[in-house]
Parts: C-alpha cells; sequence; structure tokens
DNA sequence: TGTACATCAGTGAACGCGCGTTCACTGATGTAC
DNA sequence: TGTACATCAGTGAACGCGCGTTCACTGATGTAC
C-alpha cells in the first residue's frame, strides 16, 4: 500500500500540532516569549523533532500567519455576504442614511466579533505581532491584513456604487473598519469582564459615524 | 553637608537610567524580551544591583508606565491649547464644516506624529504593552489612556459646546481619535520607509469623516 | 574631638534552570536487483 | 521471493549560554555619645 502518503500526513500532522500548539502558547505569553522547546513539549514531541518540521522558529510563525489568514478569508467571505446597502436618496435625513448605513456596520462588526471570540489565538496573533518585534512576523502579517483590506475596499465599492464616496475614501474607510473592529475585538478579550454588547454596539456606533461622513462629503 | 540628600539623588539617578535603558530595550525587542541582566548591563549596573531600585521587572514596568504618562500629558496638553473649532452653522454645506472640522483635526493629528516620532519609545510602551502579555502591564497603561481619554473628551465638549454632538458620542469620538492616531503612528514607527505626511494626511482625514458624522447626525 | 555603630547603593561569586543546537542513533517504510 | 540499501520522522545525551536569585561583602556616609 501507498504508505508513503501516510508518512506524509502523519508528518502532516505534526506539523499542525506544532502550529497550534504555538498559537495557543502565542495568546498566552507572546510569540516573542515562544520556545522551540516549550512549543514541542506542548505538541507532544521531543524538542529536537521541530527541526524536521521547521528550520526555526520564525519558520514556523510565517506558516502560523498563512495558516490563520486562510481562516480570517472565510469569515470576511461570510462576512461580505451578509452586508448590504438599501439605495438612499441625496435629500435623506441623517437617521435615514443611518439605516442603510448599519445594514453594511452591524453585520461586519458583528460576524467579526463572534469570530474574534471563536479565534482568539488568531486575533492575538494579527493584532500584537502586526507590530511585534519579529520582522518576518510584521511583513507576514501585513501582506495579510493588506490583502483583506483590499477585498474590503472592493466590496464596499460594489455596495456603495449608487452612492458617491470619493474613490480614495474608500481604502482609507475599509482600513479603518478593520483596525477599529480589530482594536475592539482586543479590548474585549484583554477585558473578559466587560459586556460583549456593549462593544460591539460602540464599536458600531464609531463606524457608523465614519461611513456618515464619507457618505455626505462629496 | 546634606550629603544624604546626593546619595538619594544619586539613586534616583540610577533608577532613571534603568527606566531609559528598560524603554529602549522594550522598543527593540518588547517588553516580554526584557531581562533584569540586559536592563543592568544597558544602564551600567550590576545585574543584582537592580534589586536595590525595584523587587522585581514589573515593578519598574508600572514605573515606566507612570514616567510615560506624565510626558503623554504634557503632550496632550499641548495639543489641546492648539485645537481650535470655528463656529459652525446648520446649513453649513460638507465642506464648509470640514474646515472647521480641520481645525481641530489637524492640530491634533500632527501634534501627535511629531511626539510619537520624538518619542518612539513611548509609543512602542503604550501601544504594544497595552495589549501585551503582563497583566501589571496592561492595567497601567489602560489606566493612563482613560485618563487621557477623558481629557480629550472634555476638550471636544468644550469645543464643540455650539454644536450639538449627542453626549453619549463625545466619549466614543475621543477614544477613536486616541486609537486610529497612535495605529497611525505605529505605522509610521513600524514602516519607516513611508512618507509621514502621507499618513498624517490619511490620518486627518479618516478623524475627519467620523467627526463629519457626529455633526451631521442629530 | 574621637570612637563605635547604623545605613544603604553597589558588588562578585555561586547556584540551579531552561534554552537552542549538534550529533549519532532507531526503526518503520520503500526500492533495486 | 529474498537480500541489501536508501529514506526519513522522531529520539536522548550532551554542549555551552544567559537567565533570576541568594549571599556575604565593601565602602561611603550619617548618627550617638
Amino acid at each position: 500500500m501507498a504508505s508513503r502518503k501516510d508518512l506524509k500526513k502523519q508528518k502532516e500532522k505534526t506539523s499542525q500540532a506544532l502550529i497550534q500548539a504555538a498559537l495557543q502558547l502565542c495568546a498566552e505569553e507572546g510569540y516573542a516569549s515562544l520556545s522551540l522547546r516549550s512549543v514541542a513539549r506542548k505538541a507532544g514531541i521531543a524538542p529536537t523533532s521541530f527541526y524536521r518540521h521547521f528550520r526555526e522558529i520564525d519558520e514556523m510563525g510565517v506558516a502560523m500567519v498563512a495558516q490563520a489568514k486562510e481562516v480570517l478569508d472565510e469569515c470576511l467571505a461570510k462576512t461580505r455576504k451578509k452586508m448590504t446597502f438599501p439605495a438612499i436618496k441625496k435629500k435623506d435625513s441623517p437617521v435615514l442614511l443611518l439605516k442603510s448605513i448599519e445594514c453594511m456596520t452591524r453585520p461586519f462588526v458583528e460576524t467579526f466579533m463572534t469570530f474574534w471570540v471563536k479565534n482568539t489565538q488568531l486575533l492575538h496573533l494579527f493584532f500584537q505581532e502586526r507590530t511585534g518585534s519579529s520582522e518576518a512576523m510584521r511583513t507576514a502579517i501585513f501582506d495579510s491584513t493588506d490583502q483583506l483590506t483590499d477585498l474590503l475596499a472592493d466590496d464596499l465599492k460594489r455596495l456603495c456604487k449608487t452612492s458617491k464616496i470619493e474613490p480614495g475614501d474608500i481604502h482609507l474607510i475599509a482600513e479603518t473598519m478593520l483596525t477599529i473592529a480589530s482594536c475592539s475585538g482586543m479590548e474585549m478579550l484583554v477585558h473578559p469582564e466587560s459586556k460583549p454588547d456593549d462593544i460591539s454596539g460602540r464599536t458600531i456606533r464609531k463606524l457608523n459615524l465614519l461611513l456618515l461622513g464619507a457618505l455626505i462629503y462629496e
């Protein structure tokens, strides 16, 4: 039998165990505090076996980001399907405008916050190591989030094509939406005693004001 | 002569050397990577002397935050003096409104960005360790930034008393202003190749849209 | 004025510990002939 | 079918290193009498 393939699968399984162990430790102690030995210990293999999978810690770190990015992509795809934007008219009152805006912001924030709660490790990774001390991690994370921002910007463009948001503003808004949503997620994570609904509500409000400003302006 | 006082001053000087060394190392490697020995080495004292000043690393960390907060307070005070908000009328066009708004946002962002460039270590400390792995640091930093947010919110209230921003929105806006200004500062710091004026401009635009939305809404 | 004692920032030797890395080895599997 | 060899994930012993912490000490200064 093709047991060679089984062997490859087994190796992949161990690599996964290492990455999962690293994600967990990273959320607890931070990437800078990871040690090859602690990761191997948590994954249930000998320290020396680590080298069969990665040449050094940062190589595993980059693999972590790549994998996390795939999961985040799925989340964003789900979010995009839920976001809508009922047509608005030029003379609509701010209150009416807000109603349309919230059809984007609420699904966006709520889907993301739910995702963060279920994937605290990924939030930690993307938020904390985006500006962490490992250059390799920073680069990998910036590349990933740039792509996510572009996707979100495309969606905003599509949704708002009936309105007249400045083209240059679109990308800037997408950036801010992701920034604020991540910061709020992190706040929730770091303050587990706070009410998630409060934080979500305030986050939605922030984005509402931002988009309202963008739509008013012409 | 009162050489006892000189002794106290000498001790204070060494404590300062430790804190300055720690701030620098923290910006380079992150707080989690600080070691008592590396801090002492950089400060030019023996490792064991560290204990004459702090019982443990976290005690020094909290002292770092307290000191950083005082410097930040000064910066915010300077910023507040520069922020103005020319009276607006209900029927003003968005473009006119923006002019008034930018009298707040531009001084705010520019003073802060200049401050961050001159005090990269403090930015690193506040931004990175606010959600870092040391509980003591997180608490100290959250306390400090909460106070800063309150001060800024008071200012906004004072400046905008002629307009009708929702009271609940004021604090939320102050929060967002500080969040976005810090994120932008960090982006600049992590991407030294980017043009500071570009980042400042985009940051001002983000805050403009946010405030425009808040002013339109009633 | 002189003498004995107290205070205290800073020190160097020593400890045990976890770390990253090397090395030669194991044992299961696949391949050549 | 049997035999010799190749591949490769995982291992345990061993290394030198930087770490946090302890301890007894120094030497400058202030205080009591």
